[in-house]
DNA sequence: TTGTACGCGTTATCAA
DNA sequence: TTGATAACGCGTACAA
């Protein structure tokens, strides 16, 4: 395959002339400019990007490392391409299924500098240990974080989740089921959101299980199957996530109950599946926060100031409460 | 940052040696190998990748180029994925949005070495210039295609729309309206199983009108709102994708119709939605294409020969029909 | 078993 | 306006 070298030969000129042709510096007569772009066509010569990344240092190329394909993911990952497109990097994507290993591949790709920066969506692997890879390139987070060498995108759950409860409270719901995903800061913050709600209101208490760790439509079969077998049920149920609101919500239908009217239920990030079941959710400015993620990796890596949007959830009221 | 020479220097031995440790050639003793191992580990050393690349001339990342974030392709790039990290391959994701400039972006990749196959899921740019770019990698595809440079793990539309309507018909549809996706060979492939279809069985023009381009949810709930106006119905409707279904199904029952009472609705690819709303649909083996996507670049790269799995279309009768 | 020296393809500095 | 040359960091003949 043709290289820098044969273009400088064929067109009689040095690799430096080529070099700034290909570049467009400056200081280059039209008449060599000429003889090089043609002899370029000719041998349909393209720069080895290889090459070029070693010398420059940087691939302009970023990781991205999520756990599994699920809708909320894949809409923040979308944004974060389409932003990324526009400033020139590529995105390498890396699905780690939750495995420590595949989640080091990814950090290592950072250290061999394949990547300029990593956005980090969800890991399983301990802080300090990605915290020890910010020396080798800027790592951004969508999880929860509070440190000075990994900046974070995250947005309070507190608040989403209060918005939620306040919202089935004036909506006259009193007996509500909660349903968390996996413990983690989040899941604390939404705790805490529904201690704070139940006290502010003086509600007794439901005596209602806890459900953890659900985040997907299988999950949400089950817990509708539970609902069902309930002779004092909740009349809602705030979920963690869309998908678990629709298995709930689809399965307890399957069963002959009706919803809204024999229990309320609330989502959780207004994917497709929301919009597709009617139901009420709460929306979550992913496209925001991939922006912000970006922005944030750019000013890291020219070491300048980022401006960010601000971010706010917002209740979408559909027909599931 | 440290590279080979530093500690080749502080090991007191050569780079050609350390390289020789790294890469675990043989020859080595095993004083001079633990030796140049603690420097390693003592200056945190990696290799760079770019510079590895460029002398390999290869970097082990697989270019996939898709159009957008839909659930069939996901997962089947989840799939590619997979099988792509077991054998230490990476993914660089493409989302094109049917932008000419961006599928170039993609195929240039190609070119200039950044990746070293690419995986041509969909595309809107026109197939030669695509097999211009064969000479610089293995490009293979999922799309129908017949031709010699680029390989294609595609399944026989017709033979999975017949599969469908064979079905319709076997549980007693006989004015099955089709809803089509956007003009091509497949498009093409189930308008001709429609019509052998007709022809098979000596069914009568319905007078429908045919609908095209029909892929998401929203222009679902087009066509349920179509359906409803009608004093003459189908009596079933056999959509493109399992979003299509999910519109008109949703869509229908908003308004007070029952399916399948009122009419019978047929999904096609078996995504989550089908699942989600009990949708009949037509199951797709995207992991099998992926993983033959992924052997045929692999066999390509080595030149050597593939085996693959066979693909199959199978019926799955779930509550819509 | 180890070292020397060159090439991979660019870009940037310096000098002309 | 152009050219020679030195990096960038690694792997590998070839020689020892």
């Amino acid at each position: 395959m043709a290289n820098i070298q044969e273009i400088a030969r064929l067109a009689g000129v040095s690799t430096a002339t080529v070099s700034r042709v290909i570049n467009r510096h400056p200081y280059v007569s039209d008449l060599t400019r000429e003889k090089v772009l043609n002899i370029i066509e000719q041998l349909d010569y393209v720069p080895n990007s290889n090459a070029k990344s070693l010398k420059n240092g940087a691939t302009k190329v970023i990781g991205v490392m999520g756990v599994t394909y699920n809708p909320l993911l894949m809409s923040l990952v979308r944004s974060f391409h389409m932003i990324s497109q526009k400033y020139g990097f590529n995105i390498m994507l890396f699905m780690t299924d939750g495995d420590r290993d595949k989640e080091l591949v990814a950090l290592e790709m950072l250290r061999s500098k394949q990547v300029d920066a990593l956005l980090c969506l969800v890991r399983t692997i301990e802080w300090d240990i990605i915290e020890s890879y910010t020396k080798y390139g800027p790592i951004v987070t969508w999880q929860r974080l509070t440190s000075d060498t990994i900046p974070s995108v995250f947005m309070d759950q507190y608040q989403g989740y209060t918005l939620g409860l306040e919202y089935l409270y004036a909506r006259g719901y009193r007996k509500i089921l909660n349903v968390y995903s996996s413990k983690g800061q989040n899941t604390l913050e939404r705790i805490r959101a529904y201690e704070d709600f139940v006290q502010k209101h003086g509600l007794k208490n439901t005596g209602f299980p806890q459900f953890h760790n659900k985040v997907t439509i299988h999950d949400g079969e089950e817990i509708a199957r539970w609902w069902i077998e309930q002779t004092d049920k909740p009349d809602a149920i705030s979920c963690s996530t869309d998908e678990v609101a629709a298995g709930i919500l689809t399965e307890i239908q399957r069963s002959g109950f009706s919803v809204p009217d024999d229990v309320g239920i609330m989502g959780f990030d207004n994917t497709d599946s929301a919009h597709l079941l009617d139901l009420t959710t709460i929306h979550y400015p992913v496209d925001k926060q991939a922006e912000n993620a970006f922005n944030i990796i750019m000013s890291m890596l020219e070491n300048s100031a980022s401006n960010l949007h601000p971010l706010q959830f917002r209740l979408i009221e559909r027909k599931s409460t």
